[in-house]
DNA sequence: CGGACACATAAGCACGGACTTATGCGATTT
DNA sequence: AAATCGCATAAGTCCGTGCTTATGTGTCCG
């Protein structure tokens, strides 16, 4: 099941603080490490987490692998979202418009 | 943290399950029982956690309590969600514009 | 008024998941 | 070629969480 998938991956706070880290910016796993007090296994498996989510992605670059935001999640999010928008706001009720283009 | 309550509410399978029912439409916690394999006292702490996630929330009716779709845990996950728009996949490209109104 | 009913809460248990230390694997450097 | 670096994986530990059984609280009905 997908939505297990990046509900799951969502849920902890630190692999937020990495997808929103990644959002600012692509970079390796060890940049993605300092000022966040994780340890070098912690990131690689909260990364295989993201990754598996379809919320990140990665790309070898030489002995650095590359991680940046996949966008392939995000439209996942979107779509579940989106299988709900009877019950918006009326706030953002004008998105419903423009989720049609989305469902078809 | 508000974003760590509604991810974490539904990482869980049997609350999406849960959410989704009342998305059909509203009922109580006997009626969202029946099919679901599951006791009473686990649908009740399920609720609980929907219920401060904002995702749901109750209506007292005598001795039944009905429960329905909050909209407020929707519209927080839609903000999340426009954060990261930059990220967004074409085909959705357009909710880009209708989002601003969000923001605001 | 007393019992049944709808639901919430308490307490205990078992399992999953986030961490640790240790090690493996490619790629780069010297 | 050997050492180092960037990252992944393995194995073990600990804690959060979803379940259970038991009980409490409020409401309806005979």
């Amino acid at each position: 099941m997908v939505e297990n998938d990046f509900f799951r991956a969502l849920a902890d706070p630190t692999r937020r603080a990495i997808f929103e880290k990644l959002a600012a910016g692509s970079m390796n796993a060890s940049a993605l490490r300092d000022g966040m007090d994780i340890s070098q296994p912690a990131m690689s498996q909260h990364l295989a987490v993201l990754r598996s989510a379809k919320l990140v992605r990665e790309e070898r670059q030489g002995r650095f692998v590359n991680y940046e935001v996949d966008p392939d999640g995000l439209a996942l999010i979107a779509q579940w979202l989106a299988k709900y928008r009877a019950y918006w706001p009326e706030r953002i009720a004008a998105l419903k418009v423009l989720l049609k283009d989305m469902d078809q």
